[in-house]
DNA sequence: CAGGATTATATTGTGTAAGGAGGTTTTTAT
DNA sequence: ATAAAAACCTCCTTACACAATATAATCCTG
């Protein structure tokens, strides 16, 4: 009996591609906010049918990157400085959260894989390349949320993110931050090893105003 | 399988008047879970065609209530203990959050709306009523949430509640426990209306730990 | 004959295509 | 400037093709 995964894995529904596809292109800002994704227009863009298209877009309506105007179509969703405070307000909660868990549960598989993110945003730092910043950053909060074995935690944070996405890079850009950035990380990462949840908490809450208060700036100067 | 029925009062596209009547079915229960939805008998039965119902799948995808199987396709999600458990610990974060900024926020409006929420709660749970008690906490909770003033904890809450909400029943079947609801929510009213976000949080904190023990106990003895 | 493997058939999801009803937006004509 | 007309787009329906899966029928072997 051989096994036959190969096919298995490469398969994805055609909905998911074009929803993935969308998703980047929004969060890149290929698309602007405001502007309307007409299905026929991106069905011919993308090679498929309108099926697969309109079953993304609702897919992305749910995720809150597109808004639906009834018999208009879809757009894609405008985020106003009050729901990135919103959003950020709750992802507070909820890296409070996973931080604690993570102290609470997390095994020698996770200690190791935490050290390695932390190092590996060290580097990306002094690398100064914006996109590997984004991603070394994004890693380590992975892990974190990860080590609190909480599927439901992940998979709403990984919702809520996507929101404030499109304006991660900003604080990223922020230079003069980028060493605070690094310590608080380290500090948060010797607190979850050393299972000091009170520590670790206190610090990653105060990680996460800060980056608000860059995105918010760079946000509200930019408009 | 029970009759699905369309109601048509208000003009709302069909994906989401059939969104509504599956997500109704499944969280009621008329759909058990591991139930496989099947795209031409959803839309006989529902007297539509297949367009709104696979749109609608997508929805009840992303919301976590079916889970598609590729090739195969969808199916009533099946809710673990562990699965249960992982939402109440994050939905317990977000009742904390949300009590600690209607502290905050809350206004004249709000703090009306809130007696007349606990009133209200009281009672239900003086007519003995499940599904009027069901109703009465559901919208004591919903007057918090909304005095918090940040629609992204709103919405997360609301997808979060779904997933549990199937089990929702249980602990207000626990008669022995409704007194302690009351005075739960006397408490929180009263330290929400004197605007101490500590005593509040504490006693939302118990409030849920108490509901996530005895819905677990439920559905462990269940199982 | 029995039981397991194999093949055939039916079922179902997935994607494409074409088109119509009913709105909305834009253009045109008065 | 306003109202009628045209163009456009969403939303839903219908129909079909194809691939994967499940079920039934068949065959082969001991």
């Amino acid at each position: 009996m051989k096994k036959l995964s190969l096919k298995l894995d490469e398969y994805l529904p055609l909905r998911e591609v074009v929803f993935n596809a969308l998703r980047q292109a929004i969060i890149e800002g290929e698309f602007q906010p405001g502007e309307r994704l007409m299905e026929v227009t991106l069905a011919n863009k993308l090679g498929v049918s309108r099926t697969p298209v309109r079953e993304a877009i609702r897919m992305l309506e749910l995720e809150g990157l597109v808004v639906m105007i009834p018999r208009r179509g879809a757009e894609v969703a405008k985020i106003t400085v009050k729901d990135l405070k919103d959003a950020l307000e709750v992802r507070m909660a909820m890296e409070a959260l996973s931080v604690r868990l993570a102290c609470e549960r997390i095994d020698d598989k996770g200690k190791e894989e935490l050290k390695a993110a932390c190092i590996n945003f060290k580097e990306a730092i002094n690398s100064k390349l914006v996109p590997a910043i984004v991603e070394g950053d994004e890693a380590f909060h992975n892990v974190i949320y990860k080590a609190s074995k909480n599927n439901k935690l992940i998979n709403i944070t990984q919702n809520l993110r996507e929101q404030v996405y499109r304006y991660r890079v900003e604080y990223v850009k922020d230079f003069l931050y980028h060493d605070n950035l690094v310590r608080e990380h380290d500090l948060i990462t010797m607190a979850i090893l050393k299972k000091d949840a009170d520590t670790a908490e206190k610090i990653m809450k105060e990680h996460i105003y800060n980056q608000e208060q860059i995105v918010i700036k760079n946000v509200t100067n930019a408009e």
